[in-house]
DNA sequence: GACTTGATTGTTTAG
DNA sequence: CTAAACAATCAAGTC
């Protein structure tokens, strides 16, 4: 499962949830090309995007890391770790992801908050609207060629 | 780059 | 345009 990862088993979440089967949007019948938006995200410029925020499993880890090298010492890196925390994640019960859940929910409030921002809210953070905002985003264009 | 899982985001598609 | 669904990308830490 290498990138198992990333790509697969994140997809757990939806199918969960399963919202109505009427949809039949199921699976997009034409798929463009593969992904075109991958393509696109080349373009994707941001002045200054938030970085995620470690998830339930990635706060497990940091202190997982700590326990963990306790008894290895000689064994840091998270491929290592992450192999042995993922095992031990699986066993756990909900109950006992719930703190790491609630500080991965903390983080991902502040986060969401930065978004907003990066959304170009920045006036948000003043609670003020006034201001002439309105025309001029972001004056990339100017470096694009067209 | 590997290696883990989770989450978030962004495009996609249909109506 | 909106809602849902999906698809891809990225997050840490050491070697």
């Amino acid at each position: 499962m290498k990138g198992a990862g990333g790509k697969g088993a994140a997809r757990n979440s939806v199918e969960a949830l399963r919202p109505v089967d009427d949809r039949k949007v199921g699976k997009r019948k034409a798929p463009v090309d593969k992904r075109q938006t991958k393509k696109d995200r080349k373009a994707m410029k941001d002045p200054n995007k938030p970085k995620r925020p470690p998830s339930a499993f990635f706060v497990f880890l940091e202190e997982f890391r700590a326990v963990f090298k306790k008894e290895n010492p000689n064994v840091k890196a998270v491929s290592a770790v992450g192999k042995a925390a993922g095992e031990k994640w699986k066993s756990m019960s909900p109950a006992d992801k719930e703190p790491y859940e609630a500080k991965a929910k903390k983080l991902k409030a502040n986060y969401e908050k930065q978004m907003d921002i990066y959304n170009g809210k920045e006036s948000a953070a003043n609670g003020e609207e006034s201001k002439s905002e309105v025309h001029d985003e972001e004056e990339e264009g100017s470096g694009e060629v067209i």
